[in-house]
DNA sequence: CTTTGTGAAATTTTTCACAGCG
DNA sequence: CGCTGTGAAAAATTTCACAAAG
């Protein structure tokens, strides 16, 4: 048991699933669950109990063997492993729909962040508030991040803008970006970015209809080569 | 060459890429560009020369070697491999802010997707119109699949009604789910569900920014032994 | 000479299986 | 017993390296 908790190098799909369990654990706190199995949390979080086990042996484990998890105990650790306890600022660059969306995404809160500022390049959309926000022109984003400290930023822009959204912001001096824009966006120099991909994602789903999910046993056969 | 376009098992990262490839490749297209190779496709796409040949094995080579790919036939196998070229019908489940700056999202068609209907189970929310259509009742739902032949719908819905209108989807004969709630959902049968968990990609982004992307030795050293 | 296509190696991630603790 | 923690096996994915084609 010796090689949990050294906190190293956690892979990118656990991180993923860490979250994942974190939102399962804080409903069964609200249902007043003090244990939980790793085949319970495997079956809420969509995954499977003995990859539970693994990934949380990634960051020091906290079982009890033949009883589960304490549910307090675990989100603890998780939000120790993932999020600091004090709010972090998070800025929304891009104030049309889906920044407005995103800026009225009540989540972030409860999730430990704070919506600091919404930036917009665009001078009609500077000055009208969101969330109580104001949008501000994308050139103050330089004195926000001095300002608060923010490090990470929603992009929530077209995609032709979406480099040029990108660069300043690394130049404003933020190194997470998450990005909504449908194209590939190189990561400035110290940034790291993150594509969310709507379209990308329906094109799977899409391909993945039209051959090779239809119930029954797969009909794999044409095994050629390869 | 003998063992491409078989067509039949394309590992899911792959196509994630493959829509990307298309993005570059329309660009490219509408500069006039006639043949790129894979090591600009890569860069362009974010990947790499040798990972975009490889994608392409897997549903027909053509390529030429000591030239490239042709833009404009690349592009149509693609096509041909993501998705057809009549356009495919699409719903949105959720006609509040989400789904608004969603439906309100231009790419869809680009992408041979069609909106032909948004649905909200809030009767206060009935009526309005998004992007010129009506927004229905979902118990209007399965009366619309049967008459549009929509095979894929979009959750949009908070977190607390995101199964309820999972299995409704299932129920009303959907078979592609692509849900923006942060929780899990679990796939009605005969339904593919993707995630697209925006808390949790920001808190994979926040981790790796916390530890291991400063630019030197991780100053990590509690090294308990667990 | 350039660039593709592709086996084979390397790496990453998941699954398995079971020892060990409560 | 039940359930965790974890090495080892298996599977999936990426990277490498190079032969073959234009």
């Amino acid at each position: 048991m010796g090689s949990a908790s050294n906190g190293r190098k956690i892979p990118e799909p656990t991180l993923a699933r860490l979250h994942r369990y974190q939102v399962v654990l804080r409903k069964l706190c609200r249902a007043h669950e003090t244990t939980v199995s790793s085949e319970r949390l495997g079956d809420e979080a969509g995954t499977d109990a003995a990859l539970v086990r693994k990934d949380f042996s990634y960051f020091g484990c906290v079982g009890q063997r033949g009883v589960g998890y304490e549910v307090e105990g675990l989100l603890a650790a998780l939000q120790g492993t993932l999020g600091p306890s004090e709010p972090r600022p998070l800025v929304i660059i891009g104030a049309g729909p889906l920044g407005t969306a995103l800026a009225g995404y009540a989540g972030f809160e409860m999730l430990g962040y704070e919506l600091v500022g919404i930036f917009d390049s665009n001078p009609a959309r500077v000055g009208h508030h969101l969330r109580g926000i104001r949008v501000r022109h994308t050139n103050e984003l330089p004195a926000a991040v001095v300002g608060t400290g923010v490090q990470l930023a929603i992009l929530a822009v077209p995609a032709a803008r979406a480099q040029e959204a990108a660069d300043q912001c690394g130049q404003a001096g933020l190194r997470g970006l998450l990005s909504f824009a449908p194209v590939h966006v190189k990561a400035p120099p110290g940034v790291k970015v993150r594509q969310m991909d709507v379209s990308g994602e329906l094109e799977i789903l899409n391909y993945q209809l039209k051959c090779g999910m239809t119930a029954g046993p797969l009909p794999f056969g044409t095994n050629s080569t390869g």
